[in-house]
DNA sequence: AACTTCACG
DNA sequence: GACGTACGTGAAGTTC
């Protein structure tokens, strides 16, 4: 059909398409050999949507997928700087351009691109002509640069908002209609495509003008009228760049096309040949609609050979994991290991082929209490069995006790069959958070090595992006849903321990368990090469699990009788408040509860600026009440009693999250609190320290200090503290490159009062400390992505205040600016961060709008910063072991720039320079850094007097 | 289970 | 031009 009146153009801006693909979705890799195709699958899912919704509506006659040819175009010979600071696109999605053309064929829709030209001339050429034959058009996309085009017929369709895009949008993004979008445009420029516009002016003042004078031409023309100095000033001198600029944002809607609109006719695709290419590809799941939506049969296994022209760009990496063939999940087929016999014929699979994937059931969570019930191992997809251990019958006896379950191996046998496999350097044994594995199987004496974790190759790829549970992973990546451990275990009062769930059932659930992992692995391994954190799972992730599984199995001794007597003398002094806080009240009420305390303050008694949150609750955080305390003159029943909740309240959280708590952790057979870290539990890159959580043992009070002296060190030994200086300034210092702060550090300078110094201009001897406290805020504040709001509050000053220091910091340090200006690009480009150590932090909401995406903005600031302080102390951890081997001494806590040792009173002066050498050089010799890292140590019989 | 508060670096 | 903001955590208690 020739193109005319009643025809109906649909133009996909393909190459926007592509890179959405790429940042909304994880790398995904082809399973047979690795091969990057997380863009062209997101784009595939796109270009289907689009067929089966964008067309149901409003159907189009005509339609094509327009791409981007290369970076080159006549644009870039007017001005060379156009789109010069765009990254080259990443390493990974490069290989998958061309099969977005070919996916494009696949749906049978015309695929156009050009050389020399933009994807927006070729759009805009056939845009005119639709026009001009009496057509309608309709523009997939949401680039504002293709808004100049919309009118007379022709409209923008934004697929990801569903939004439609007429001269109405248009006029409320730019201020004017889309005729002048190009004036408007080359005024205000654009940062993205390197456009310079004239400086100052943006599109508010740039749609003023072209409001007011029409078009560019005229406004240079004229620009001497201009009553604003200043605009006028800025016109005059730049009038020739806003002329290029003109130029760079016009689109040229007479590209010669080697084609004509006729050729564009909407054809259906070829069931057969779509069907090829996403089973090429291996999208299961897309596979899977296409052949539901056009009848066909789904194609069986995976293809044998790869396209030539889906071959990887590269050759550099190594072998792909071995082939996966699609093995579905069937738990009925899992083997229980009930006999010597089958045990070794298991272990022998492993010996064959290198690797294991192994999984623990027990009793608890907590590894330190925690019975042995069962050991689950695979060898390959859908090969797994179970062994059960320490399974119970049924009933309980009238004791209380029960038996063992029928047709189980005797624990020790069993044990010693694996230990020789557990401890064999030439298998690996694979493992979903292996810490708690390794753990298991130490407490019977298995040193468990080599090791791979599923967990941590997550974490090193992923992290900030999702969880890395095993039931998260397995439904992202291995498109299946686990059995839930509530249907063995039950959940709340009636959840019964692991023992006691049918052998059956746990043979079931327990190797689907070592199943999914092996699988993960195999999935994972050829991914962790080509997002390029290999060394970081290798380096900073894996070896850090039988490091931190030792220190967690020492414990830290915990002198029960200590906190026990400060718990009473809380408690004494708690009652007290309550009774004068509820006087004060005129009336009973529950003094810990935020709710009521807010009712009787706001409500009850008067006092003014009570401020509501979400859930309609009045805020009664420290600081509101700290403000109430001030008001002695006008509400002084108030003051007086919102000083005594901030006493009771600081009593109270003392109480029951530490002196009470922690004595219910002290484990009855060593006699020791034992904590739990997680490694993948901060995004940053930080330890995560739980059951207790002794990463926030009190310190900044007087008060609560004291409860470190209840952390002490056993008869004839010591608690030695060693910690790092500002490890997080220094890294800014050297990330940032700031010749002033870096200067400080190498002369061992107060950094603070030095920031004071250069800010204000005042002698550091002598100064005024509260200057230096200003500084230090200022100095904490650039750390995590500095806004005067927040600067303000902290110090609690006006806000424009903050804004001046904020002002005058930046203008002492530019480089810090740059810094963080380069890591938000860095963030919205690449949709992650990157420590100095390699180490990954993804930022997702970064490109968002609104006010979410300030939040992501300051995580992403911070997120490189605070996880290179993260990889040193990791990297010195893991070098202590072997580095205090003939001391008697032992790591036993980490808390973020912290280290604590207990060690033989004979040895204090030994460990501290080792530890302190290890410490300091941790950086090195990958990174040189150009500061000094300094920690301080200190040692005593408690952590109160080491640290 | 969600929310609030507060302990740490 | 308005919006909501310091970064990263975990635990306990109250409320729904």
């Amino acid at each position: 059909m020739a193109f005319g009146t009643g025809c109906h153009l649909h133009l996909i801006d393909g190459s926007a398409f592509i890179f959405r693909a790429y940042h909304a979705l994880p790398p995904l890799t082809r399973k047979s050999d690795g091969l990057p195709v997380g863009a062209v699958a997101g784009f595939c899912n796109m270009v289907f949507r689009y067929i089966e919704e964008a067309r149901n509506g409003d159907a189009p006659t005509h339609a094509a997928v327009v791409f981007d040819y290369s970076s080159k175009t006549f644009r870039s010979d007017l001005y060379p700087q156009y789109k010069a600071n765009r990254p080259p696109p990443p390493e990974d999605l490069r290989p998958q351009f061309p099969l977005t053309r070919e996916a494009t064929r696949a749906f049978n829709l015309a695929c156009k691109e050009m050389d020399g030209f933009e994807a927006d001339d070729i759009i805009a050429t056939l845009a005119r002509q639709a026009r001009e034959a009496g057509g309608r058009v309709t523009i997939i996309s949401s680039d504002k640069d293709l808004m100049q085009l919309v009118g007379g017929g022709v409209e923008m369709l934004d697929a990801m908002k569903n939004l439609r895009i007429g001269p109405e949008e248009v006029e409320a993004k730019f201020g004017v209609p889309p005729e002048r979008v190009i004036d408007v445009q080359a005024l205000a420029g654009d940062s993205v495509d390197n456009v310079p516009g004239a400086p100052g002016i943006g599109i508010k003042t740039a749609a003023q003008l072209i409001q007011e004078y029409g078009d560019v031409e005229t406004l240079l023309a004229r620009a001497s009228e201009i009553r604003q100095p200043k605009r006028r000033e800025t016109l005059l001198a730049y009038a020739d760049q806003v002329r290029i600029s003109k130029k760079l944002v016009t689109l040229d809607d007479h590209a010669p096309l080697d084609f004509t609109l006729d050729d564009l006719e909407v054809k259906d695709p070829d069931p057969r040949e779509l069907m090829d290419f996403l089973h090429r590809m291996e999208f299961r799941t897309l596979t899977r609609r296409v052949a539901e939506k056009y009848g066909l049969a789904e194609p069986k296994a995976a293809p044998a050979a790869v396209s030539p022209t889906a071959a990887p760009a590269t050759t550099a990496d190594p072998a792909p994991a071995p082939a996966a063939p699609e093995v579905p999940f069937a738990p009925e087929t899992y083997v229980c290991i009930r006999d010597g016999a089958t045990l070794t014929d298991w272990l022998d699979r492993a010996r064959a082929t290198g690797w294991l994937a192994v999984d623990t059931e027990t009793t608890s969570l907590d590894e330190m209490q925690a019975d042995l019930v069962g050991v689950s191992l695979a060898t390959a997809a859908g090969q797994a069995a179970y062994l059960p251990l320490g399974h119970v019958k049924g009933g309980d006896d009238l004791f209380g006790a029960s038996e063992p379950a029928e047709g189980q191996m005797p624990m020790a046998e069993a044990l010693a069959l694996l230990k020789p496999v557990l401890e064999d350097p030439a298998i690996l044994k694979i493992g979903q958070n292996m810490k708690y594995d390794w753990k298991i199987f130490a407490r019977h004496g298995i040193r468990t090595a080599p090791i791979d974790d599923t967990m941590l190759m997550s974490y090193a790829m992923f992290a900030g992006l999702h969880g890395h549970g095993m039931d998260a992973l397995s439904e992202e990546y291995l498109a299946h849903k686990p059995i839930p451990i509530k249907e063995l275990i039950g959940a709340g009062k009636a959840q019964v321990t692991f023992d006691k769930v049918a052998i059956d059932k746990a043979t079931a659930y327990s190797g689907e368990d070592a199943d999914i992992t092996f699988r993960l692995w195999q999935t994972f391994r050829p991914m962790l090469p080509r997002a390029h954190v290999t060394t970081v799972y290798e380096t900073l992730e894996r070896p850090l699990v039988p490091v931190l599984a030792e220190m967690e199995m020492a414990g830290v001794k915990v002198d029960t009788a200590v906190l026990a007597r400060m718990s009473n003398v809380f408690a004494q002094r708690m009652a007290g408040l309550e009774d004068e806080i509820q006087t004060l009240a005129g009336q009973p009420f529950n003094v810990g509860s935020p709710k009521q305390l807010g009712e009787i303050l706001f409500d009850g008694m008067g006092v003014p600026g009570g401020e509501k949150g979400k859930t309609g609750a009045y805020g009664t955080g420290a600081d509101v009440l700290e403000d109430i305390t001030t008001y002695e003159d006008t509400h002084p029943q108030a003051a007086k009693l919102a000083a005594r909740v901030l006493d009771w309240r600081q009593l109270s959280k003392l109480k029951s999250t530490y002196t009470d708590a922690l004595q219910t952790h002290v484990n009855p057979e060593t006699g020791r609190v034992h904590t739990s870290y997680s490694i993948a539990g901060a995004n940053t890159g930080r330890l995560a320290s739980t059951d207790p959580n002794l990463q926030n043992i009190p310190v900044r009070s007087d008060e609560g200090r004291k409860i470190r002296e209840a952390f002490v060190a056993p008869e004839g030994r010591r608690i030695v503290s060693l910690d790092y200086s500002q490890i997080e300034l220094r890294i800014l210092a050297h990330v940032a490159d700031i010749p002033a702060l870096k200067q400080a550090f190498l002369e061992g300078q107060d950094i603070h009062a030095m920031t004071a110094s250069e800010m204000f201009g005042v002698p550091i001897e002598g100064m005024d400390p509260m200057i230096r406290r200003q500084a230090k805020a200022i100095n904490f504040g650039v750390i995590y992505g500095i806004s005067a709001f927040g600067l303000a509050r902290n110090l609690r000053i006006p806000r424009k205040e903050a804004q001046d220091f904020i002002d005058r910091y930046f203008q002492r340090f530019p480089g810090i600016r740059s810094y963080m200006d380069e890591t938000v690009a860095a963030a919205k480009r690449d949709g992650f961060v990157s420590t100095l150590f390699g180490r990954r932090i993804h930022t997702p909401g970064i490109n968002d709008k609104g006010p979410k995406s300030g939040n992501a903005r300051r995580a992403a600031i911070n997120a490189p910063i605070q996880g290179a302080a993260a990889d040193i102390i990791r990297r010195a951890m893991i070098r202590m072991p072997e580095a205090i081997r003939d001391l008697d001494a032992r790591m036993l806590l980490q808390v973020h720039d912290e280290l604590i040792f207990e060690v033989a009173e004979a040895d204090v002066d030994r460990l501290i320079p080792v530890a302190r050498d290890i410490m300091q050089g941790a950086a090195d010799p990958v990174v040189h850094l150009s500061v000094p890292l300094i920690a301080e140590a200190g040692s005593g019989h408690s952590w109160a007097e080491a640290h």
